[in-house]
DNA sequence: CTCTGGTGTGTGGCATACCAGATGCACAGT
DNA sequence: ACTGTGCATCTGGTATGCCACACACCAGAG
């Protein structure tokens, strides 16, 4: 067999079924931020025809979301939007706490000291994006962060599992990082868990983690009327 | 209005794909207790005949199979059921490590007195059906126990993603359980367990659970191969 | 005016037909 | 005997149409 040319296999998922899934997601969890009054029903015919396909590939999507716990089914009554309230987001926090913090211990167990010092070098875009007092920036880097000790954590299911519990966050966490009070102690928090991961302190890593955790759980819970009138703020500024 | 008939309210879900899902994620469970060389493979065409059904509640059942993670879909390929391997195990145990402790934690923190005597009815069954020397009772009664500390830590978030994880351990946590040193080994593990709860000691009954999972992890990565062979032995008895 | 039953429309559930990629095998060419 | 081309067939993906139930609205009986 002669040198042929190398392809790279075709890669994604050409399905509709997959591609309406990962858009309408994207598009719910854009909306949540919105969500006072904004429609929080869905119909399968609609999208369909505002899509230009038929309704079996939205409802493969919207099963999907239905199982993830985006929207919830009725038969012959209609698709809606779940709004999470603030005990249904206390408790995310909490399973996320306890993804984290594992992670953390399992990173300070197994990850290599290369795979460590990509948590500085993310810290190192926070007094950088600090300086340039870029919250929303600050925000992803943030992210970035907490995705880097699941990463490192050599866990792939407690990654997926903290990518889909984190999902539902998304909007909350976001707007609680607005807070720069809170962006100063988080900063303080982080620099605290990568030393004690560097230092492979297993025990330490995995409290500094769910007590950093908890700090959001608690700001939440006082927080949280705060953040439903921003909501209603934007959507109204939005009208 | 007279006195009427009362009737009690219709409940669950009378949609056939809902069923379905049910029916074929009950069945996949128990398959997997013979994991050789069982058909992996899966036919849409096939269920439906068999079921009495078409295609397209198998397909919505299958669909929501597959975001779970009990099968694979692959576009004019096939369906196939995911055989977990080892270190997918020992991760999904991890995960299982972490909610769990969190669950005690919690549980410290919010139980009542009332939810945490439940423990000790609960671990009063271990002597019993240890006595009886039933190993197959006492693994179920053990499934309590870890079911009961989910649920009176009050997170029903932390209590949902425990039982989904939990779906995917059910047949290596039964084989475990059949190791007799280890089923005496769990029941101390238990009773520390409950007293660490009972004296609201948190960090105590977080530590506690913690490694009381990762012995059986420890267990189940030294014991593997064996767990293999015992399948080929069932798969083979029942050929 | 009020209550009851009918009726029209909207919505998700299900069945069915068809499509195109994937596969395996047979047969023709070398 | 080997290779590769073409076809029959299998399989999941998609489009459609119909059904039954939920619900809002309306008309007629009281």
């Amino acid at each position: 067999m002669p040198e042929s040319v190398v392809l790279k296999p075709i890669e994604g998922n050409f399905s509709l079924g997959d591609h309406i899934y990962s858009e309408l997601r994207e598009a719910l969890l854009e909306l949540d931020v919105y969500n006072r009054n904004a429609d929080l029903r869905l119909d399968e015919r609609g999208i369909a025809k505002q899509m230009g396909v038929s309704r079996t590939p939205i409802r493969e999507a919207l099963t999907r979301l239905a199982q993830e716990g985006f929207v919830t089914i009725q038969a012959r009554k209609g698709i809606f939007i779940n709004r999470k309230d603030l005990p249904e987001i206390l408790e995310l926090v909490k399973v996320w706490a306890a993804l984290e913090s594992m992670a953390a211990r399992l990173a300070c167990e197994v990850a290599s000291d290369e795979a460590i010092a990509e948590l500085r070098t993310i810290a190192a875009q926070f007094s950088k994006d600090q300086a340039k007092a870029n919250i929303d920036e600050y925000s992803e880097t943030n992210i970035d962060f907490h995705g880097a000790i699941m990463r490192i954590s050599g866990c792939r299911k407690l990654q997926e599992l903290g990518e889909d519990v984190f999902a539902h966050l998304v909007p909350i966490r976001r707007r609680a990082m607005r807070d720069v009070d809170r962006a100063d102690r988080s900063v303080v928090d982080h620099m605290n868990i990568i030393e004690a991961v560097e230092g492979r302190e297993a025990d330490l890593a995995d409290r500094l983690v769910r007590e950093h955790t908890f700090r959001l759980h608690d700001y939440i819970a006082s927080a949280w009327k705060g953040f439903m009138e921003l909501e209603s703020m934007a959507a109204d500024a939005k009208a």
